[in-house]
DNA sequence: ATGATTTTTTCATACGTATCTATTTTTAGA
DNA sequence: TCTAAAAATAGATACGTATGAAAAAATCAT
């Protein structure tokens, strides 16, 4: 109803100085004596006066905003992210616009539009790949971005993940140390570098082992799709192959397709987790820890890895250097019980 | 580096008509001739130019962007309706400006200030509530407020909630039913409007049953404290209170709660679910259909929810009365395992 | 006390767009 | 074809702030 609006031009006349000294009173490293900052400030309280940050972009170029693209958030870890994220960028007096990429490709671009409409100082893109024709538009506008949780090669773009490639092969070893020698991989998406690398690092693992993977279905990231791909792993009745003795033990691409892969060899196939199977994943979202799954998993830190994205972010906007950095940050297996623990294992 | 920068006046000096035409263009309901719409496209797309929604936000008041206060996003409640949010107001041409309100109290009323010094349109909170103060502030700046999952009386603010009251009953009918006679309750946050007309609607139904409450714990909304209230509520071996029987049915106020609480049931106290002690709870969060829990809960229906708020803060902004209205939507109960199912039982 | 230097202040302008007013062009009517 | 009305366009201004240049005030050195 009543737009209150107070501008600095009101303040200003309450307190009997120029619209320059108000703003020089809210800008940071600008002078102003003691003695107008007190008058200042005095009038913009009883005016109830805060300055508008839309104009200030304006002006300054600086809108205190960053982008944050996110394809989905069913998985616990991007919440759990965000959260951080949004909590760090507020206390440097930023924050974060969202844009959802919904699944069909091609509208990514199209929201990427949609970002740079806003003048962001920034772009967090999580779970999500840029093409390169857009990664040029945001160089070119002088923005800088982050891939979280995601890598990307030939762009020139900064990205911090947790290390799969290692975090893999932490998986492979523990298996392997407890004594298992059919061991299977559910993967995640096909396209997704996290997949990828992971994937990487544990038959790399496996390798300089002397082993081999014993079987590998797709889950593609999906509880459904990661179910029915513990179905053709497990369910040694499947009539297109000659009889095969199941997996002794899998490795699933993620926490939340393990769960989905835990609950299908209890319940359907009617197998007991770790004594039957051993179930090991990638991820350690809070469910993880939940009794009933108890999961042995690699735990992304996803503490560290916003204090990284939130650190480069900070840099190339305060320094118009864009010079791109790729963080992996470590990532320790958290050993539970849906794992035989091997014996005499300590970290 | 380059800042490129393309505003409406290069396009104009591009395309050989003035900005004023280039502005109409890009302005819904303004008139532009066939011709100059063309040349104008034209120039924009070789120049690479779109509106720079700020400055728009400036003489337009019209700043497309939505805030949104919430205070965590632990409950996979919470990620859910923010992307449902996020893609409905996307669609309507806004995007969500996240806040996060650290559980610190104070600070909701800083919170609420940032926001505001974005130039929002309007303002979801979700499992927040406003001081009078604070909502009288947003009032007289005339931008729309919209509580989401929590109710408050007296200020005169809209809100969107489940139907906890009728909820809660029908989670006590459902335990009545099954024959269940020692009912026990593990309550959320004491301050919370969800909690409280959840047990409202249970207590009630339960009175008009000519029950009552067998027992009560508070469990504030956290899983560490719902498991320690079903350790109060189900070990008998407390040496501060005579012999009681145990609750042979329990109704958790919220779905994380319930997890933990099934959680310390089964394995730590080595009671069956739901053979030895029925659990229902509230919300239907994705977690709640995993075979492992197979929760029976009332589900919040978010996509109504979201659809409700979306709708409210829409013909808020576009019809500058701000008449709050109060929508509770119908929340069915969702019966699966971890209940004792009533003989008979189909709705 | 006086000029030199520094600090503070005001004034004017710019940011990129929408929109009001005035003007020009187009269309319609006869 | 000429006039009246309608549509389209250009020009000017405003939104609320930051900031460079110029002016004023305060501080300092001698």
């Amino acid at each position: 109803m009543s737009k209150d609006k107070v501008t600095s031009q009101q303040v200003a006349e309450l307190a009997g100085v120029s619209q320059s000294a108000v703003s020089r009173v809210y800008t940071s490293g600008a002078s102003a004596s003691k003695k107008t900052t007190a008058k200042v400030h005095k009038a913009a309280t009883t005016l109830g006066y805060r300055p508008n940050i839309l104009a200030r972009a304006m002006v300054s170029g600086k809108s205190q905003i960053i982008g944050l693209v996110v394809a989905y958030l069913e998985n616990q870890f991007y919440p759990d992210a965000i959260e951080k994220l949004s909590t760090q960028l507020q206390e440097k007096g930023y924050h974060v616009l969202i844009f959802m990429a919904s699944k069909t490709a091609g509208n990514i671009d199209s929201v990427v539009d949609e970002i740079l409409d806003y003048q962001v100082e920034g772009i967090i893109a999580a779970s999500v790949t840029l093409s390169s024709q857009l990664a040029d538009r945001c160089h070119s506008a002088g923005i800088p971005v982050v891939l979280f949780n995601r890598s990307q090669d030939g762009e020139g773009l900064s990205c911090v993940t947790s290390d799969n490639f290692s975090g893999g092969a932490k998986a492979a070893r523990f298996l392997l140390a407890a004594g298992h020698k059919k061991i299977g991989y559910i993967a995640g998406s096909e396209g997704a570098s996290t997949q990828r690398d992971r994937e990487f690092g544990f038959t790399a693992a496996l390798q300089q082992a002397g082993s081999t993977l014993y079987a590998r279905e797709e889950g593609d990231f999906s509880m459904e799709k990661a179910s029915a791909a513990a179905r053709r792993m497990f369910s040694n009745d499947t009539p297109n192959t000659a009889f095969k003795e199941r997996p002794d033990a899998v490795f699933v691409a993620n926490d939340h397709m393990a769960f989905a892969v835990m609950d299908t060899l209890r319940f359907e196939l009617g197998l007991r987790v770790p004594e039957d199977v051993s179930v090991i994943s990638y991820d350690d979202v809070p469910a993880a820890a939940w009794l009933a799954y108890n999961l042995t998993t690699v735990r992304q830190r996803a503490g560290q890895m916003v204090q990284e994205t939130v650190r480069i972010l900070m840099e190339q906007i305060h320094s118009n250097g864009l010079q791109s950095q790729q963080i992996a940050i470590g990532s320790p297996i958290i050993v539970r019980g849906s794992a035989r623990i091997p014996e005499g294992w300590d970290s």
